[in-house]
RNA sequence: GGGGAUGUGGGGUAGCCUGGUUAGCCUAUGAGGUUUGGGACCUUAUGACCCCGGUUCAAAUCCGGGCAUCCCCA
């Protein structure tokens, strides 16, 4: 037999399987996952869009539901906006218009008609929701005045696109604020941080770090922008959610006005805050994932537990069915039903990440006992028939922290301090992020972070919202440091 | 922004250099059957050369153009 047909055997059986781990592979790994776990389809044919399957969508309802439950919790109302924008409002704000206009997709014709004012494919919702909010606002006593919607938006990325990570469109919640005071805006911010702890750390198990952007990285339109960036397996980072502390030139640019106490009409100070689902779930299945596939905290798992009858006879079907009303409300169960053999049932099931999985053959029948496997630990083990509730509560418990623990390690020792140039690429190259005394996060640094961007190849990410003592020099200039920045690659 | 590749069934690929039979293989999918405790097997069926042009008796293969995709570097 020749190379080729060995190559195309082992090909032949990695298609079901994922052919690499994660840590010798991460990329190749992501996409195999995608593909394979069935998360989302490639093929669609618009360049850096995608079809979100099942398997996604059901775990991204769940982080959707969470999230909102918390932003209502915290006053936010619901609103459902238009997708489109007229070239006139996005046109309000300059600091806006300059950040986005390389990335707006334009409807410019209906039918027939070609418009004469083109309309944008919201790339997010300010310039939407602000024209609103100068109808809606009159007095201090509707302030503050917190929305937030669910929407799909729509970018023309021009970097490289990565299901799920980087996509043209993508899901997320943008929730756009207005306060009396810019010291109440301020707090609406730091809210914003904690919702980010509550939900993506606390519920999700993603550890992150919170930076407040340098000035030359800030949002469009905004005076400061704190983000979360989560630590890929491969080193690089990903921003998840941003808050914005925007400056008064949005009230301004749309006229958005109160009578305050005093009798004086006064402008609004805005904030608003993003959380893009579709990346946070690309952040979940690359810090949880193993070897194996996929991993889920239980609270947004797709399905919680999948139940495999080792073979197709009626009694070992009966007695799943039974199981899965037993646990009725308190999981989510699947009955796999299909007719591949045991094993790759087995396999199939750990690689989409299923909390626990229940086998039922003959001898468990007959035992009155049941195969269990729990995903977090990669742990088989049998209980009593009995019992099963209690392990399944165990289990919810349990998994989660589990996950979240081992997340938490990513950050360890993966926080290098640097001192020059040299030795940040040194730190960066082997997968770090670098620490370092910095100039001077306001436009005086700009030109030390562009000579990071060119020798190392990675970004100041900004300063940790810890303070962190100064008393050095610039890594890169050598003048006095006022702060102490984070470098790194990212997405 | 710079560079390098590649387009062959649903997915992954061989064939291309050196043009020539019915385009091979793995996987997935449909049907039928034997199986079933960690990625089973048999029979059978469906399904592909990116587009346009050129060279030629003959093009997946060579040439030109277009479109699309991927990778790397800064």
């Amino acid at each position: 037999m020749d190379k080729s047909s060995d190559k195309e055997k082992k090909d032949g059986k990695s298609n079901k399987g994922l052919s690499v781990g994660k840590s010798e592979d991460f990329s190749t790994w992501y996409s195999e996952i995608v593909q394979k776990a069935e998360l989302g389809d490639l093929r669609y044919n618009v360049k850096g869009f995608l079809v979100f399957q099942p398997w996604s969508v059901l775990c991204m309802e769940k982080m959707y539901r969470h999230f909102e439950k918390v932003l209502q919790d915290k006053g936010h109302e619901p609103y459902f906006f238009p997708t489109l924008i007229p070239e006139e409002n996005f046109m309000k704000e300059a600091g806006h218009v300059e950040g986005f206009m390389p990335e707006v997709f334009w409807v410019t014709q209906g039918g027939e008609t070609k418009f004469k004012d083109k309309l944008a494919l919201r790339p997010t919702s300010e310039t939407a929701f602000y024209q609103m909010f100068a109808l809606w606002i009159r007095s201090y006593n509707d302030l503050p005045f917190k929305t937030y919607q669910r929407a799909n938006v729509f970018r023309y990325e021009t970097k490289a696109t990565r299901p799920f990570l980087r996509s043209r469109e993508f899901h997320w919640i943008e929730t756009h604020c207005a306060f009396a005071s810019e010291n109440d805006a301020m707090k609406q911010v730091e809210e914003d941080m904690e919702t980010t702890k509550e939900v993506l750390h606390d519920s999700f198990g993603l550890p992150f770090i919170f930076f407040e952007r340098p000035q030359w990285d800030t949002f469009p339109g905004a005076k400061k922008t704190f983000a979360a960036d989560v630590l890929n397996p491969d080193g690089k980072v990903v921003q998840q959610p941003s808050t914005h502390m925007i400056k008064q030139d949005f009230a301004k640019a749309f006229d958005i006005k109160f009578k305050d106490k005093d009798g004086k009409d006064k402008f609004v100070y805005t904030t608003c805050y993003g959380p893009a689902m579709s990346r946070i779930f690309a952040s979940v299945v690359s810090v949880h994932g193993d070897d194996k596939g996929l991993r889920f905290p239980w609270e947004i798992a797709p399905r919680h537990v999948a139940i495999v009858p080792i073979d197709d006879s009626s009694e070992l079907v009966e007695k799943a069915k039974e199981i899965k009303k037993r646990i009725g409300e308190f999981a989510e169960v699947v009955i796999d039903l299909s007719k591949k053999t045991p094993g790759e049932r087995f396999n199939s099931w750990e690689m989409k990440g299923v909390p626990v999985r229940i086998d039922i053959g003959k001898k468990e029948l007959k035992e009155g006992k049941l195969s269990v496997f729990r995903r977090d630990l990669n742990k088989k083990e049998v209980i009593a028939e009995k019992e099963m509730m209690s392990y399944l509560e165990k289990v919810k418990k349990e998994s989660t922290k589990n996950l979240m623990k081992g997340a938490d390690e990513i950050f360890k020792d993966r926080i290098v301090d640097v001192a020059s140039v040299k030795e940040m690429k040194k730190a960066i190259d082997s997968g770090n992020i670098a620490r370092c005394e910095f100039c001077s996060i306001d436009k005086d640094g700009e030109k030390c972070a562009e000579v990071i961007e060119k020798e190392v190849g990675a970004k100041v990410r900004g300063t940790n919202l810890k303070k962190e003592s100064v008393k050095g020099k610039c890594a890169v200039c050598g003048k006095k440091a006022q702060s102490v920045v984070y470098v790194a690659r990212d997405y």
